[in-house]
DNA sequence: TTGAAAGCGATACCAC
DNA sequence: GTGGTATCGCTTTCAA
């Protein structure tokens, strides 16, 4: 049925290596038997087998992606990011969904290592840092995007987070908001707490501070987000504007303004992060510390390739810069605050 | 380096024969021996090569998803559906974005083949159904996803577009709407043409007419969709209601109604199609008509996964009701109009 | 230039 | 119950 580097052998009347050295492009084959013998493979409908070629020593040309929730946008677009670059690069991606479970991104792992891809890009939350190891034993090159794991020595590929989160203060302050709010993803994040830190810090340096209670913790979903919100905006002396550390928990805000009567950016600006699809279709278009997420995936996948290619082997930290994106969810602080 | 069943075999003092039942829990073998191998197999973190096991007639255990785009909401919802069932089952699958050209197509299908995928899922528009016909003759399972070959001996996953149409007519009807209009994708795209035909179909049925002037098509983008939009709401005569064919159509309407001072729903209601995130993020909430895309997912792989059993290979279709999501943006004709 | 043959890491059939 | 061994499809010396 299918036919295999044998099959082509016998019907060109040569032996295996020969067909081997053409489809791989090695070795000298005269001109004459090449054509034939690539012709005959056309004709077949021939296929190599990566796998029996990965057996051999090959690569599998394939490559990992663990991520919380590949139907979150954000997450959604660092993937396609990443197999942009891998598809230039000649590798397929297995895209892994965790939802941050533990126990979901081992089994994962170990199924990736089982079919031998050749590296591994890890996007989401782990508790754990030992279940990774087993892939730095194998020597499986493994890169981190938008995680860190100092225990860890692997590649990692970030975007500096505290200097996000500060240019979301500079920008409120520069419109004259002194009274501030921070709506956080949960403080285990690592990337929210540099938000946050940075957010505070730039804050402090211009001469004004965070209180305890002007920082909401909630969690990933909308409606926790919009609750908390409700309870920073319902505070008889609420803030002026609010810093959001994702998009999704901005929109939060939104509603919970929207809600109440408020409008945006007139009576309360909000600020997001990330700039994913969602933030240009609100209503107001949501201002937004805007990720690289095409750089991140790019970068991700070059430092896999690279170190496949010269086996090289010292762990690379690369930091990205965010950037802010204004739309029409921040305006000047209002003169009746 | 890595170990392999010989490295267990010698460890254990047994042939890789007995190994290779334990891994596969086959065959009769005394527990003690068992038990020894196991633990064998765990002390040395063996990972049985999936890919040495496929060359051996077994399945790699893996499916392709095309789809023109992950980072667009519906798809990457779409990708979470078949990633979660094939999770269930076992299998892994590699995401492939074609951005709807037949050349990207046929490379990932050329590659998917050589890396030996279980089956095939696609999810992305081809011109030329011909492309396809390599993976039958090597008796690949391909289905369909939200698309139609009818050409093509395959299995498929489908809505009623037609259905979704009237259903998104009959809303407008019951709130009052006679007087409404369409943005569609591009005619080439069947869904669309489908989803304009129901509504139109039960427009008429209600004794109401849709005139040529007030259907426009658009492309997939924003902007195109908002350009369109704002011609149809600057008519004279404008319509009270406008059926888009997906949710990012709506925005565009939306963010064109804005524009142009209309309040959504009271002076003009605005319908989606395919209940994703971004539905449920605008402002006000668009009404939409719902695809069961968990559902669309799930049943794909279902397909596949009962062809890869049963070898039997009577291509099934399958039609999925959508159903209507009631949100905000659609309201009571208003009086004025 | 080309071919013979030794693996790669598992599976499965058939003896013992 | 276990072990020997052919086999899967390809890559890669090493000779010729």
């Amino acid at each position: 049925m299918k036919a295999t580097i044998y099959d082509i052998a016998r019907e060109a009347g040569v032996s295996i290596a020969t067909v081997s050295q053409v489809i791989n492009g090695k070795g000298k084959i005269s001109e004459k038997r090449r054509a034939e013998i690539m012709e005959i493979m056309e004709r077949l409908h021939y296929q190599p087998s990566a796998i029996a070629a990965a057996l051999t020593g090959k690569q599998t040309y394939t490559l990992g992606l663990l991520v919380p929730d590949i139907s979150n946008p954000y997450f959604a677009e660092l993937a396609r990011a990443v197999e942009d670059r891998s598809r230039q690069l000649g590798y397929s991606v297995v895209i892994c969904s965790t939802d941050n479970k533990d126990e979901r991104v081992e089994r994962y792992l170990n199924l990736l290592q089982q079919k031998r891809v050749d590296g591994m890009m890890i996007g989401t939350g782990i508790d754990n840092a030992e279940i990774l190891s087993p892939l730095l034993q194998q020597s499986i090159p493994v890169a981190l995007i938008a995680r860190h794991m100092p225990s860890l020595s692997v590649h990692t590929v970030a975007i500096d987070d505290r200097l996000g989160g500060a240019l979301a203060a500079q920008h409120l302050l520069e419109l004259g908001h002194t009274h501030v709010a921070v709506l956080s993803e949960s403080f285990k994040v690592s990337s929210s707490q540099e938000r946050v830190r940075g957010f505070r810090e730039a804050l402090e340096k211009a001469g004004y501070s965070l209180k305890a209670d002007q920082v909401k913790e909630s969690s990933a979903d909308l409606g926790s987000a919009k609750k908390e919100a409700l309870v920073l905006l319902t505070d008889k002396n609420r803030a002026t504007g609010i810093f959001c550390c994702n998009d999704m928990q901005a929109i939060g805000a939104l509603q919970a303004a929207k809600e109440l009567g408020l409008r945006v950016p007139e009576e309360v600006s909000i600020i997001g992060f990330d700039n994913t699809i969602l933030a240009s279709v609100t209503s107001p278009p949501l201002t937004t510390v805007a990720q690289p997420i095409e750089d991140l995936g790019r970068r991700a996948v070059d430092l896999l390739i690279d170190e496949l290619k010269n086996e090289e082997n010292s762990p690379q930290k690369i930091v990205l810069k965010p950037e802010l994106v204004i739309r029409d969810s921040t305006g000047k602080v209002s003169d009746q605050s």
